[in-house]
DNA sequence: AGTCGATTCTATAACGTTGTATATTCTGCG
DNA sequence: CGCAGAATATACAACGTTATAGAATCGACT
């Protein structure tokens, strides 16, 4: 910068407010410092700046594992959109630990970052809440929803319903939930099974424990469930996974049994996946709005950090989801 | 760092040199010094350190996107091999772009990071090198192999050649290759159709070019391009698909026109994603080392950043590939 | 011409650490 | 006991930027 300065002629700082785009330069004057650095090359050093202004335009992302492909997907998005407003994502892996969720927040991450888009899995709120430093966090996901938090979320429970509602109006009449416990009322199975409930109680219909089967999410998980439902030969004309890939996996086992989708069983899924819409048949679903939950999350996070968002923390966004009928579901 | 010293009666210097594990430094004075720190809750400001140092502790990543699976995961490994190894990983997805390969590789983002961890897919050779910069770089992947680079790979031709192998030993003939043009030579597509020749010609057959399919790298593409094999009416007895999608797609596909696997079509993959041990059948293929691909990649390029690795750059490391035989080509 | 306020620019001091050079304290040995 | 040399600790400067406060310039109005 001193070279900059040297060559266009003017004084360190003046270079310096060139780039910070200060408001009381002369047009001459931010031309020339423009062009020397150009000339030179130059690039600001960022970790100097950041030093000197204490931030360092880095978000932090706290989820569990990249490899899981709705994290995947929602970094790249978050990444994306982050890119949009000049800031940049750093993400740390909790692996669903609350020690390292907890290291996450506590740690030499934090310093790193200007503000936290934290999903947390294992921690408690009250953990938090002691532990949440100085700096803004945006809570992603159903697991925390505290008044003191900032959280975006998807409509779990609507969107449940709407699938339901969809399937009751097919004709289904015994639909079975793949992915929780009948007993199950928190965290995504819980809210989703709550909005099943609803959509049934409001066709005059009850919810049968029998037809809701707990299997791993993933697709042998949603295969074996709908597998083990056959075998026991609890009758079922729907199949809800509550999540997609546990539909696939359970419309590719009555596939292979030789059971049609959609004329003897209709299956839907949740979450709206690329590999949904490509599927044989393509997979009812029900898109949860990622797209806004990082639009939104961003926006609100970079709010916080840059003093923009003047409400007290605790505000609660609901991203709309919308139902995507398609072939396994008519 | 300044009440660090004064609560432990020593000198700056002295607190920094006690978290620099100094050699000299007496047993007690470095005892104060950690209570001080304790005491205090003092934690090092990583941007000072990084001002001062020129160091970040952070790698950078550069590939497509991090929604893709493939990439989830491998940066996912990647991330947990390096934070045991005291480093970040700051990831920036390219989007298959080359202008935005160029700008990861140019822009701020190298400043942020000691080295890069780079998986080009559009940027040529000479770009690369004529805007390599003065950090480490390793490249990650099949796009450039290039004597002035850096690279950790897998051992695509062999591998493929193994699974190829496995199949006519299991007296498959006529097999299907389904992500590829006849033509290719390079990138994954070619090196794995050229492995696949090798074991053919190995085993006195040709390469049969009605039986090279092209086909997206996804599931649908699996799916249709097996569907337009059986349509046009080509007979074979197996499927090699050059990725596991690929191959579930397929043997999705056989599974619904009622064509049994393995007895009438063996099929094979190539990644070893999760999922393919989960598929029913449960997928053969072949696992690629991603595992290893992340420690070497991370060891090498951490050892160029603090100049352990001695030899001239244009070291190619190849990971070891693993046979993964399982029910659908036993 | 002189004054005032707005505009434009600059000198200097931080931000919190580590490198260099140097001062001080030990230890062992003649 | 004194001295060399190792061991231990320190002072000061520097990394490259931005914040603060103040200086210089400008235009408009008395």
């Amino acid at each position: 910068m001193n070279d900059v300065a040297r060559a266009a002629g003017v004084s360190l700082k003046t270079v310096s407010n060139v780039l910070n785009d200060y408001e009381f330069i002369r047009p001459a004057t931010k031309q020339k410092v423009l062009d020397a650095i150009a000339e030179l090359g130059y690039e600001a050093n960022l970790t100097a700046r950041s030093l000197r202004s204490g931030k360092t335009r880095m978000l932090g992302l706290v989820l569990s594992d990249l490899s899981i492909p709705y994290y995947g997907e929602l970094a790249s998005r978050l990444m994306t959109v982050a890119a949009s407003r000049g800031y940049r994502v750093l993400v740390e892996q909790s692996g669903a630990d609350g020690v390292h969720e907890l290291s996450a927040l506590q740690g030499p991450f934090r310093q790193l970052t200007d503000g936290l888009l934290f999903n947390p899995l294992a921690l408690d709120v009250e953990t938090v809440a002691a532990n949440q430093g100085s700096k803004p966090i945006v809570m992603l996901g159903e697991h925390i929803a505290d008044p003191r938090f900032d959280l975006v979320t998807m409509k779990n429970a609507e969107a449940a319903e709407a699938i339901t509602a969809h399937l009751l109006a097919g004709g289904r009449r015994r639909i079975a939930v793949l992915g929780a416990s009948a007993g199950d009322t928190t965290d995504s199975p819980g809210l989703r099974l709550n909005g099943h409930r609803k959509a049934l109680e409001a066709a005059g219909a009850q919810l049968d424990p029998a037809l809701v089967v707990p299997c791993d999410w993933r697709r042998d998980g949603g295969a074996s469930g709908v597998g083990s439902l056959l075998d026991s030969g609890i009758r079922f004309d729907a199949v809800f996974g509550l999540n997609d890939v546990i539909a696939l996996g359970a419309m590719h086992e009555l596939l292979v049994r030789g059971i049609n989708v959609p004329d003897d069983v209709a299956v839907a899924g949740f979450d709206n996946i690329d590999e949904a819409r490509f599927a044989a048949p393509s997979l009812t679903t029900v898109s949860p709005g990622m797209e806004e939950i990082a639009e939104r999350s961003i926006q609100l996070l970079i709010d916080r950090i840059e003093g923009v968002e003047a409400s007290p923390a605790g505000l609660h966004v609901e991203a709309g989801f919308e139902l995507k009928v398609r072939d396994s579901a008519p």
